[in-house]
DNA sequence: TGTACATCAGTGAACGCGCGTTCACTGATGTAC
DNA sequence: TGTACATCAGTGAACGCGCGTTCACTGATGTAC
């Protein structure tokens, strides 16, 4: 689940006291988020509409923010650090249960980017196609993206540094991970936006994960192409590979 | 380069001949291809922008197409047509001059992908975003991106037959590939869109596919992490990671 | 305690713009006689 | 060979719409005296 956002019923909200008008500030970028959660899509998302979700004319969003490119990029950096936050948390929690099992907490915090991706996919798109609006837009320092980018890399470095066995140099790998999964995510929803995805697409990422990086001393497993299993079936079924093109 | 699409100047082409109306059709679809590999991206791309690249009025192109999503579909699915040939062309390439080196065709393939997604991106994003106007959308079966896929999956399966060590099922490591190439290219043209592009996502495609794909009987190398390779060095450089977060 | 007033949060109406699309039309061209 | 006409390719002007944004305003509220 998001973190709940109380859902404001439209058209209630009463005048802020004077010298508590930042509180409108909040509840805008409340709103935007609470929008994209609901629509999915970023295609609606009108000032109008915003406004309306917030209980408040148009013009009233011009009192806290510059334009609308400002306010949506505003909400959308508070969704990075959602992001990375929920990521550590994963990481954290399993560190308690499971130890020092480090591929395990790694998987736990690939898990919960891509379950964030696949709950939210109206903030989840928008945060990778707006720019930034801000100077030094070329480079991702930065961009709030870098805070999830991060967790990849210190996850990936971890491993490393215990012994596991790493197909790749510690960034390349964290960076081949973070666009695997992205596109993974990415494909899923415009490809085939209402299949039950879940389980499709962190099956796919536990693929990926297990193919670069590898318990210390564990067999090197080279997999039978297994027919039948769940994610192998659901692929065939979506693509449609049973007939030959053309 | 892109598969030559002559530059019409705008403003002076001559009406057609009487029973020769269908040459407008297809020279609207050269345009929308032309103005998405000019521009790199979909923002502009209106009905009169289209009309005038044509040399045409606004109306006429209802002429041929009774709305707008049909006239960009139409003609992206011309260019999922040609990223598969352009694919296949690599392919049988390599395979004339490197005889059976199954691994080679297939990194062939992969490289002309990723190719086609930097060179023209506007069309590479258009082809994911659109949604498919006609029946049966949700499923990918009679999506031209299918023919895409597919590319993917015969170059994995004949690598599998031929004895290569893979680390997944068949389908699942061509899914796991294509998005992963996705991923990378979705992520670099987003997040650091003018960085010489080419290096670091080819870089990043092969170590994605030498990650799950061995040539048989070659040693199980396991990579030191060379902190001074190529892509390591750009991945940092553009990540920034030589400062620590927060 | 009462009152004038500056300040503050927020609004109603309207702006110009560019969009996709429609419709009545025009003028060249091939064809029938 | 000449001419009336149906057909065809394409156009000019305008449509309604929704967008982001602006501006002059209103009415409640805290404060100074």
């Amino acid at each position: 689940m998001q973190p709940s956002v109380p859902r404001r019923p439209t058209a209630e909200r009463a005048r802020s006291r004077k010298g508590e008008g930042e509180r409108l500030r909040g509840e805008i970028l409340q709103a935007v988020n609470r929008l994209l959660v609901e629509w999915g899509s970023t295609e609606k998302l009108t000032i109008r509409a915003i406004a309306k979700e917030v209980g408040v004319s148009a013009p009233s969003l011009y009192l806290h923010f510059s334009d609308k490119t400002e306010m949506i990029w505003e909400a959308l950096a508070d969704r990075y650090r959602d992001l990375a936050d929920q990521m550590r948390a994963a990481d954290e929690n399993v560190a308690r249960t499971d130890g020092a099992h480090l591929l395990a907490r790694l998987r736990a915090q690939v898990h919960t980017y891509c379950r964030f991706a696949l709950r939210a996919p109206g903030q989840y798109r928008l945060m990778y196609e707006m720019r930034q609006p801000t100077v030094d837009a070329d480079r991702i320092g930065g961009h709030p993206a870098r805070l999830v980018s991060e967790r990849f890399r210190e996850g990936v470095a971890r491993c490393r540094e215990d012994g596991y066995a790493l197909t790749l140099p510690t960034e390349q790998l964290a960076q081949t991970l973070w666009a695997g999964l992205h596109g993974n995510v990415a494909l899923t929803h415009s490809l085939f936006p209402d299949a039950s995805a879940e389980r499709l697409v962190l099956g796919l990422a536990d693929g990926l994960l297990d193919s670069m990086i590898r318990v210390p001393g564990a067999a090197n497993e080279q997999v039978q192409d297994a027919e039948h299993s769940a994610v192998t079936t659901t692929i065939r079924t979506i693509l449609g590979t049973a007939e030959a093109p053309e």
